[in-house]
DNA sequence: AGCAGATTGGACTGTGCAGTCCAGAGGGTT
DNA sequence: AACCCTCTGGACTGCACAGTCCAATCTGCT
């Protein structure tokens, strides 16, 4: 995280570097479906600088492509991630996900695609991302919990079941607009899950 | 499909044996995860039986494999899943939705995760799954039109739209099932979309 | 300038995998 | 019995891929 004395500034560059077009790929061909030589070539980088920046090899590059992707994703919901606590704030998040996520080459979440992958063939780096995935629901759940403490929903209702739903739409309709070619999928979970959010209002 | 003249009975039977313990694998690991050794090993038998019954190698037998899992899947909602057309209905699928996947030894929906992982690798097999899904999502959007003309749903409302947001729920419920090893958000998830319907009720 | 460590190139290794092939066993039809 | 087609076993091939290694070059520091 922070003891960053292992490479020069050059070496952080390239280090950027090879993860942001490695992400790229991986988001269109999937962890299985990018090889190493891929990268390589996408990069105009050697076998060796791989293994030189990344030590543990495909493992640790595909973690940092993770931290990468889940960065770039909760940035494109900024500012309204952190202010999730009135309902123009939902209403904005909502577009804010549907506009990133149209204006990408490659429909489908790169979070959620990869927890999928990986948690069948190497669980570990599988929980990485779900960890990933936990820190963004959150988000979710405290501007829940802010509404309800402020009275915008009623008392009984559960933040945490509220903001596991809303994120399964968000996740299953990136999916189905992964396989329909649609942005039509994503744009119809999402206002029903808002719909159904509206249903715990005070 | 109809053309079976090519396998006698005992052949159909060891193909159907091969299919369902390779549909295991495939559901526990993913099919990048899952090499035809293995398929081999867990069904007792040799590498030539594997491409007698499948001429085209691991993408017939992945192909089959998403045939045999969807008619589980399909199966598994019956009879409810012909006849949403009533309130009733609906929370008698979405029971035996959770009843089901909740039965399974490993979480996920085997559709929806082989759907994602092939999009990446196997645009063709792909393309196949989500024919599939196409079909189940169908018999949603079905009984939900059924609703509208039978005036249970108000008449400004879009079945497909509707179907689409269920169907991304239980998608995007599935997946939050699998990667937080819980059945908690499958059933937010499906509670939430239901909500959801409810507010286009006439 | 000269050293040490960071950085890069690219050939090489070992293995795991899909797919091939052929020889042989089983079983049913005449 | 003789025949043929289905079914099965398992060795073999070829390749793609992750990971190793060493030598060469660059960069910052003194």
């Amino acid at each position: 995280m922070s003891t960053t004395a292992k490479f020069t500034v050059k070496g952080a560059l390239t280090r950027a570097r090879i993860v942001e077009a490695a992400a790229d790929l991986v988001l269109a061909r999937g962890v299985g479906g990018t090889t190493l030589d891929d990268i390589r070539a996408g990069t105009a980088t050697s076998k060796s600088q791989l293994f030189h920046y990344f030590p543990d090899g495909k493992r640790e590059l595909v973690a940092a492509i993770a931290s990468f992707q889940a960065e770039r994703v909760l940035q494109a919901q900024r500012p309204f991630l952190d202010t999730l606590d009135t309902w123009e704030a939902w209403e904005g998040w909502r577009d804010a996900v549907i506009a990133h996520y149209e204006s990408q080459p490659h429909w489908g979440c790169p979070i959620g695609t990869m927890a999928s992958e990986l948690i069948g063939s190497d669980p570990e780096r599988a929980a990485e991302v779900a960890a990933h995935m936990d820190r963004w629901c959150g988000y979710l759940r405290a501007g829940l919990t802010r509404m309800r403490a402020t009275g915008l929903l009623r008392p009984g209702a559960d933040p945490g079941e509220l903001a596991l739903a809303i994120f399964a739409s968000l996740q299953g309709g990136l999916l189905l607009t992964q396989t329909m070619r649609s942005i039509k999928p994503l744009r119809a979970a999402l206002d029903a899950a808002l719909t159904a959010l509206r249903a715990e209002a005070a």
